[in-house]
DNA sequence: TTGTAAGCGTTATCAG
DNA sequence: CTGATAACGCTTACAA
């Protein structure tokens, strides 16, 4: 039915590799012949049969995203960022989320997935430690995420502790002296979380000051009800506090929902830092500052290893790149929920004594 | 380098044929060639070429998901319903951002997308009724949205007029009668603004409330930033207003900061709704009514529809299914946004008069 | 600069 | 129930 090169070729008198040579536009085709050719495509209405290069030149022109849920505005970003830099590359991005659900996780690694792209970004979130083992195959794979380290895979991470420490020093530097932490996973060694805690606990040990188990609190999900209902015990407990680190913006968010509920205001009476620095950040109730953790950054690179590692599949072994491990460059975006109003005035933060709850 | 069929059958003592018997799971295979085949291809680790099936097929498995930004709320979560349909049917989906931008809009219907995929989901935000001849193309096409009307393709749209009225009658039921719109596009005949504000005047017909062209206000872009501008703007022009309807939930949400701002307060002194229904909405504060558009449904049906024109793609015309034109059935989702004192207190609250805007 | 021939890995057809 | 053969539409040697 539809018109194929050999149809382009007979019509315009020339063979079928000349027509490859044109719409590939080869650089040594005689101009009259390109438009002889040309002229026959737009008659035929030809257009390439993209399956059929893809089979000969044994790559689909894909590559596979694994994340765990569209809807949640990280990835939404972070999807957008890959396509973008797909696209700059020529390449398609089929995506695939995964719900953070064990099974499907799994099944990225060896389902229909991989068998339609040439390679796969992936940001597990169930699998962790553990589950190394399965990250050995034999085809490209870059890793995201805090999940997973030390796998032989190139991974792209972003500089959890190193940020989070930045975050916490900013509230500090504030004249915050109690800053919670909203989001904790107890007992968690890797993850966000684990991490993200580990910055929290060294800022407060280079300020010499004392971490107060009380203000470390924990939550499972990282969505806006939790950190409300979170902040909502805090406050309930009766522990002090004169700031609010939240492990990511959502949490912030419903931290902040819980402040104004309970009267407190923020950031005269408490201040509120994020983690992520999604959209929305810009445009809450007070503004939200945020840790930006470098999303563009790490899409760029994921695309471009990725790119590399497709492009040498099937070199030697000896002959490939070294393992990736990139930390990606984060950036503190404080706004108004961080801004003391000491800081305003220009006296400095930390002279004044933090703001005291009370409820 | 990877095993082939003609690997598998060697080393199982059969033809290819019946390897691919076993791959798809055909029924009619001899247990004991289905075992015999089955150790084969677990010992060379074999793995289907997916292209090459594809291009015997002539099907590449995979439809097209053309939509503005994932960024957007509703359209992520849009995207994330057509994924899990296309799931069930066994298909993946290619998203493509056009960023509405019109060169990219008019790229969906010629470029790549479509050479890579079976069918094309899309949902132009650019393109309107004046280039209704660019959708008369060969391939199956499923259009989304209120930008075009009347073409000759398949269509699913939200039910805009009728949402829109219906949550007006809903604001008006709740005692509000002056109730102000936030986003309309002056001018504009199609498109998500201009049904939406023929619901908001047919449904202020009906209930015998006049119009008062100051309480409809513009704003070109839907954002949260543009939603606060325009009530900003609204209230510092003195014109009372008892309601909000803004015409999404961006600009709810950034009405809703502006009227805080003002230190109005929602529901007490004025009622909003929203439109979308985006999850945000449950965790604003307060949390924000809005109108549910059926989103599930309009994934569900599009993705069938697209399935369906597929598989008829090369029966004769006259053996075709009618093109299909459907208005998605919507709910509305009232919240304490639009949560009257008076009709949480048990008395009707049209029987009240509408409290006034001090400001 | 262009043509010829072969083959990428699978499935459809039709025998057996 | 299984096997042989021939496509699917393109690109890559290599030849002219």
């Amino acid at each position: 039915m539809a018109a194929t090169m050999q149809d382009v070729a007979r019509l315009a008198g020339v063979s079928a590799k000349t027509v490859s040579n044109v719409v590939n536009s080869h650089p040594h085709v005689a101009e009259a012949t390109r438009l002889k050719v040309q002229a026959a495509i737009d008659k035929l209405g030809y257009e390439l049969n993209v399956t059929a290069r893809n089979l000969r030149k044994g790559r689909t022109g894909l590559i596979g995203l694994a994340l765990p849920e569209l809807k949640l505005p990280y990835f939404a970003e972070l999807a957008d960022s890959v396509m973008v830099e797909a696209e700059k590359a020529g390449l398609g991005v089929l995506i695939e989320q995964t719900n953070s659900d064990r099974d499907r996780e799994i099944g990225v690694l060896h389902g229909q997935l991989r068998l339609m792209t040439d390679g796969l970004i992936f940001s597990p979130l169930a699998l962790g430690m553990d589950d190394i083992h399965m990250f050995k195959v034999d085809f490209p794979l870059v890793l995201l995420g805090e999940r997973v380290f030390g796998s032989a895979n190139d991974h792209i991470t972003m500089s959890n502790v190193e940020a989070a420490k930045a975050a916490t020093l900013h509230l500090i530097a504030a004249g915050c002296r109690r800053i919670a932490l909203i989001g904790a996973h107890p007992g968690e060694v890797v993850g966000s979380a684990a991490l993200r805690e580990q910055g929290y606990r060294a800022a407060l040990q280079e300020a010499g000051l004392p971490v107060d188990e009380q203000l470390v609190r924990p939550s499972e999900y990282w969505h806006r009800g939790t950190g409300a209902a979170a902040t909502d015990e805090l406050i309930e407990s009766g522990v002090e506090f004169d700031a609010l680190f939240a492990l990511n913006d959502a949490l912030a968010m419903g931290a902040m929902h819980s402040l104004h509920a309970h009267r407190i205001d923020v950031p005269g009476d408490v201040s509120v830092f994020g983690f992520d620095d999604i959209e929305d950040a810009a445009y809450t109730r007070p503004t939200l500052s945020s840790v930006s953790p470098g999303r563009d950054q790490i899409a760029r690179e994921a695309v471009q290893i990725l790119e590399a590692r497709v492009a040498e599949a099937h070199a030697p072994f000896d002959q490939r790149q070294p393992v990736h491990r990139i930390y990606a460059d984060f950036e503190l975006v404080p706004r108004e929920s961080s801004r003391r109003p000491q800081v305003i005035d220009g006296a400095a933060g930390a002279k004044t004594s933090p703001a005291k709850l009370a409820h």
